[in-house]
DNA sequence: CGGAAGATTGAGAGTTCTCAATGCCTGTGG
DNA sequence: CCACAGGCATTGAGAACTCTCAATCTTCCG
């Protein structure tokens, strides 16, 4: 039973029996963490490719003034990028959000592994998606409103989930907390709060006690623009 | 003579005779654009490596309710994404905003330059680095107010355009009108324009009729909280 | 039961947008 | 060389959105 790195790879590319386990090997031992620890920090000299085997983390950068903002989150089966280690250091941190297990691959392995074509494939695919989703991120913080942000950003989480076997049905585990959320969507916890008991009302998502229910998928994806584009699925839509 | 696409590569690694001469050879060929064309548009198949050689594109995403989001700014020695071709379809369209001459280099040319570490090297950094730029945009649009925004987009075009020679002193060509810059900030152009007057009171920045002035380095830095960290240059900074 | 973290509420202050009118500059045709 | 059209840039004023700053609830745990 392939862990969820793999099988989100495997939805990118049709992986070879030898690549699939070379990559279940790569990330057979992973290191357990607590919440809320810095994997790498803003400034580190980057180190081996870090594999979410269980929990979530996310990326941020902290600004002069104290504030922090949130560019991605990390769910399992995400990994972190690929070739960091051409450069000299970290421009973000990255950082843990639940108890987590993560994967550490070392770039002779990592150097290896790229040499198998289906491999650097799914690989360079992820890395696609993982540009395309910030490029989302930023159409969202131009252009939507507040309520639709908060939307586009459940519904990104949802499909993202969904696709490595973290939703059932319409409902997941989001640990998310509102000062989280807010630093992701850049608003205040406060307005996080009024706006997701907006959409509440609206009857269109649920989020509550860490658990996240797409209440109306229609509605709530024609309410954010949402576009699953970015996310280069291959299969059909998961609601469809 | 190296064009600019070369120099700029040179930058972030040093390049071998003959791997120059491959780059300069696959991009001796631009064709011109006038201003406005969509050279790829959303939903399209992606087709070969773009190369920026002369003028200026975006790359935008328009919403269902017609809004429209700048994602990136394209200046003369960019190029548009390697292994684009990997995916089904763009989840973004490219638009040249002055007059162009972009150089086309197909997938099978692309792969065998690839082959050389030096280029391969040196494209992986770029791609880094344009990731590293998207981050640093929405941490902009999250958490800094509308003239730090503006302030920080400006000194980061002047210190890419910088780097390939595009910026004399303090001065430079931009070629951007407010609204261009509205829809890159995430504000209206009424805005854009009452905060480009502060700037100016403030005696930071002057942008008038195409052409950026940094007057005060220094003071800009300090305002826009910038950071130049994610452009990962190898040089010293061009102020000091 | 006591604490700590996270979720909610209220009210007033600030920021940014909307809409519409006006001003400025440039290239073109007469 | 001048008038005119079109594309930008600028202004004003009121409306809409978000934030700030507390204060109050809830929930989760030891």
């Amino acid at each position: 039973m392939a862990n969820r790195f793999v099988e989100k790879l495997c939805r990118f590319v049709q992986l070879s029996p030898e690549e699939m386990a070379a990559l279940e090997e790569a990330t057979a031992r992973p290191r357990p963490f607590g919440p809320h620890r810095d994997l790498i920090r803003e400034g580190d000299r980057p180190g081996p490719v870090l594999v979410m085997l269980e929990g979530w983390a996310l990326r941020y950068k902290v600004l002069p003034g104290g504030g922090r903002q949130i560019v991605a989150f990390l769910m399992p089966g995400d990994a972190c990028d690929l070739h960091v280690n051409l450069l000299a250091e970290m421009d973000h941190s990255i950082q843990t959000i639940t108890n987590a297990q993560v994967a550490t691959i070392p770039g002779e392995i990592m150097e290896k592994m790229m040499a198998q074509p289906g491999i650097a494939r799914a690989m360079y695919i992820s890395q696609l998606v993982d540009e395309g989703t910030l490029r989302a991120w930023i159409v969202s913080m131009g252009r939507r409103s507040s309520v639709e942000r908060i939307a586009h950003l459940l519904l990104e989480l949802y499909r993202r989930a969904a696709d490595v076997g973290l939703a059932a049905g319409d409902t997941m585990a989001l640990p998310l907390s509102q000062a989280v959320l807010a630093d992701a969507v850049g608003m205040t916890s406060v307005h996080v709060n009024r706006m997701l008991q907006e959409l509440r009302r609206s009857g269109a998502v649920t989020l509550q006690r860490g658990v996240l229910n797409i209440c109306n998928p229609a509605a709530l994806t024609r309410l954010a623009g949402f576009d699953e584009n970015y996310l280069h699925r291959s299969r059909r839509s998961v609601f469809s």
